[in-house]
RNA sequence: GCCGCGGUGGCGGAAUUGGUAGACGCGCUGGUCUUAGGAACCAGUAUCGUAAGGUGUGAAGGUUCGAGUCCUUUCCGCGGCACCA
């Protein structure tokens, strides 16, 4: 039995009445709804996975010499059937006390009272050895009519599909293994495999084989496929079972016996239970010195006797409070609502705010929301907007998982290992602005990558060297800094490529990139005696983002009075950002042999000559002939040589 | 086991999407300045080679005039799921 993490107490397993809520009938508006999200492809496929539909049949196999009713199983194969040799049914599964003998009995009881013993983990451990206990019944297959032995053991679930199973142990794994350790019947229905050694489960282009009875139907030499579909049909159609689809996804447990929480806004009641009135709501949390668990495992709040108990105006107690409180996604599921109109104080949004701001346009988050936060809520969302609530269906158009920020020994930052870094410590030596940069200048948005202090290092000697342009030792404007430069050619075309790049890479939330093009147009700028002051007003605006504080102290310098914040994104020239001569490479047969200068747009013939001209292309190819000449314009030019 | 993501210098990472691999930063080497240390600045820095030149994006093949980028096989790392019939 575990022990608990905090004062070592026992941990054990309690029957207890909670609030469950009904996600599972979402699971296909859910599942359907990932198609048009710009998510992700691995969040999407975790959602997938985790709703985990499968698609398969239900069928009814009566039991030998009995007027029970007949076991329900769910399979996805049903072109196995002829093949399942045996049934299982889970401990849990009502029909166990029907059908087991006189005879089993007390074998299936103390098999029962085992498994009730163990903890979900063992019972769901992957490797366990798999146990099981037969019935003393007997069921018929529908299709092959051969008999087959009913068993109880718990590598059926209770809680997936009907709770039982027809066993194929030729054609998967569990039921193998299972079969191999009872010496059941193990008979191969798709050929592929040698079904002595281990399960045949490839589906591909697999024949079907051993699958006909002069009763019932044959489909010997079909595809798995074809084979599946028919044997639906033949189902279908003797009302033997019907198709059937499954959710892994389970209801969601919404209750906590904890005090922190939003209650529930419900009344116990003699007669039930009702609703607390809507001039009643919020339900707000009572004050107390003491928030502690109960004794009894109840929530807290339970022990709140002036709270519980609900009375009238005479003073008479009307009914009980619910004392579970919500979990903390009960918050984190409609937030984004809440902040479209925050100061609401008689409705929890107003259609025309959340019209005006929802969806959300991009959501920047953790990756380890992928399947509970991110899945919760966009639950809540699908029902209210089923409710009419909420506009669009969705609540977050885009979502961008940004990368953790590990450790400098490349390992996830913990305590425990000690290579933690403190924010407050670096901004204290560094300022927060040298962090931020470093921070987007590390690498990709979405990547983890390993804290390094010297990689920031190199971010404060950017911010103290953009420092040294624009401000004198005074603390003043620099006197390089004037109004009447005329800016040359480089210096013009760096500065409207930087705008633009800045700006696209803004965009694309490739905010490396993005520094990495302001420290070149820096390191260039620093060269220059004189820069014009139209200059640096962009460079300001556009080093904004990365340096916000910096840059209001250099906006404010440059004599402004308001904000940067308010100000709009610099234009650039779309014309400057292009120079008029272009590095051509001259490749013979792929290598890269020489660089040419040409007029940007050069023809072809103008690059050929220029690169014959050339003695270090001309050794190359006179060594045969040109067959051909590759030129890519302002790019490069190939020649092949035979 | 299944699903997803990723392997580029000593390190973090660039590469206009098939067209000069290694931008930018760190580190390192040499230099200027300095009594010295630090800072700052200049030059160099994938690799083998004195050079000419060769080789290089985890590995092996393939397509192409041309591959980090596309295709096939394979190895390694990270994340998620895991008796779901």
């Amino acid at each position: 039995m575990g022990k608990s993490d905090i004062g070592g107490h026992p941990v054990y397993r309690t029957p207890m009445k909670q609030w469950v809520l009904k996600i599972t009938k979402y699971a296909e508006s859910l599942l359907n709804g990932l198609e048009d999200l710009d998510w992700p492809e691995n969040i999407k496929e975790l959602q997938k996975n985790w709703i985990g539909k499968s698609e398969g049949v239900e069928i009814n196999f009566s039991i030998k010499d009995s007027s029970e009713e007949p076991i329900k199983v769910y399979t996805t194969r049903s072109d196995t059937l002829f093949g399942a040799t045996y049934m299982v049914i889970a401990p849990e599964h009502p029909l166990v006390d029907t059908i087991v003998t006189e005879k089993q009995k007390k074998a299936v009881e103390k098999y029962i009272k085992e498994t009730q013993k163990k903890s979900d983990f063992d019972r769901t451990e992957i490797n366990k050895d798999k146990t099981g206990i037969f019935t003393g019944s007997y069921a018929i297959n529908p299709l092959s009519k051969e008999e087959m032995e009913i068993w109880v053991a718990d590598y059926v679930l209770i809680s997936y599909g009907t709770g039982a199973i027809m066993a194929v142990p030729g054609h998967d794994e569990r039921d193998w293994e299972f079969a191999k350790k009872y010496d059941l019947p193990i008979k191969e229905v798709v050929k592929g495999g040698d079904v002595t050694k281990a399960a045949f489960i490839d589906k591909g282009d697999a024949i079907i084989v051993n699958s006909s009875h002069p009763d019932t139907l044959s489909i010997d030499g079909l595809t798995v496929e074809k084979a599946i579909k028919k044997t639906i049909q033949y189902i279908e159609k003797k009302e033997l079972g019907t198709g059937a689809v499954n959710y892994k996804l389970r209801d969601w447990l919404f209750s906590r016996q904890r005090y922190w929480g939003e209650p529930f806004p419900i009344i116990h009641t003699d007669d039930g239970s009702e609703t607390v009135k809507e001039e009643d709501l919020p339900v707000m949390l009572p004050e107390v010195e003491n928030y502690k668990p109960s004794d009894d495992g109840k929530s807290p709040l339970s022990t709140i006797k002036s709270w519980v108990e609900v009375k009238d105006s005479s003073g008479n107690i009307v009914g009980l409070r619910e004392t579970n409180t919500m979990p903390q996604w009960a918050g984190s599921c409609w937030y984004y609502l809440r902040f479209t109109d925050p100061l609401n104080r008689d409705n929890s949004w107003s259609k025309k705010k959340e019209k005006y701001w929802m969806p959300v346009d991009l959501y920047i988050g953790g990756q380890e929301h992928a399947v509970l936060h991110l899945l919760y809520s966009r639950f809540w969302h699908h029902v209210l907007h089923d409710l009419g609530l909420v506009s669009t269906k969705e609540p977050f158009k885009k979502l961008y998982n940004q990368g953790m920020i590990l450790g400098d020994d490349g390992a996830k930052m913990s305590k425990s290992r000690g290579n933690v870094v403190n924010p407050d410590d670096i901004i204290d030596e560094y300022g927060a602005d040298s962090m931020r940069l470093y921070e987007m200048f590390m690498g990709p948005l979405n990547k983890s990558k390993p804290w390094n202090t010297k990689g920031l290092q190199g971010c404060y000697r950017f911010v103290n060297k953009l420092w040294a342009i624009i401000v004198d030792e005074e603390g003043k404007l620099s006197s390089k800094i004037a109004e009447d430069i005329t800016p040359d050619k480089e210096t013009l075309h760096l500065h409207h490529t930087t705008i633009k790049k800045v700006g696209d890479d803004i965009e694309n939330l490739h905010f490396n990139t993005a520094v990495s093009q302001l420290m070149i147009y820096c390191n260039h700028l620093q060269k220059c005696n004189k820069i014009s002051r139209d200059l640096i007003v962009d460079l300001v605006k556009v080093s904004a983002p990365f340096m916000p504080h910096l840059s209001e102290e250099f906006w404010s310098l440059l004599g402004n009075k308001d904000s940067l914040a308010y100000e709009n994104w610099p234009d650039y020239d779309e014309q400057l950002t292009q120079t008029d001569e272009v590095t051509v490479v001259v490749q013979v047969n792929g290598k890269l042999r020489a660089n040419i200068t040409l007029a940007k747009d050069s023809d072809e013939t103008t690059a050929v000559n220029a690169a014959l001209a050339l003695e270090k292309v001309e050794n190359y190819t006179s060594k045969g002939s040109i067959v051909k000449t590759i030129y890519v314009p302002n790019r490069l030019l190939n020649f092949v040589v035979k």
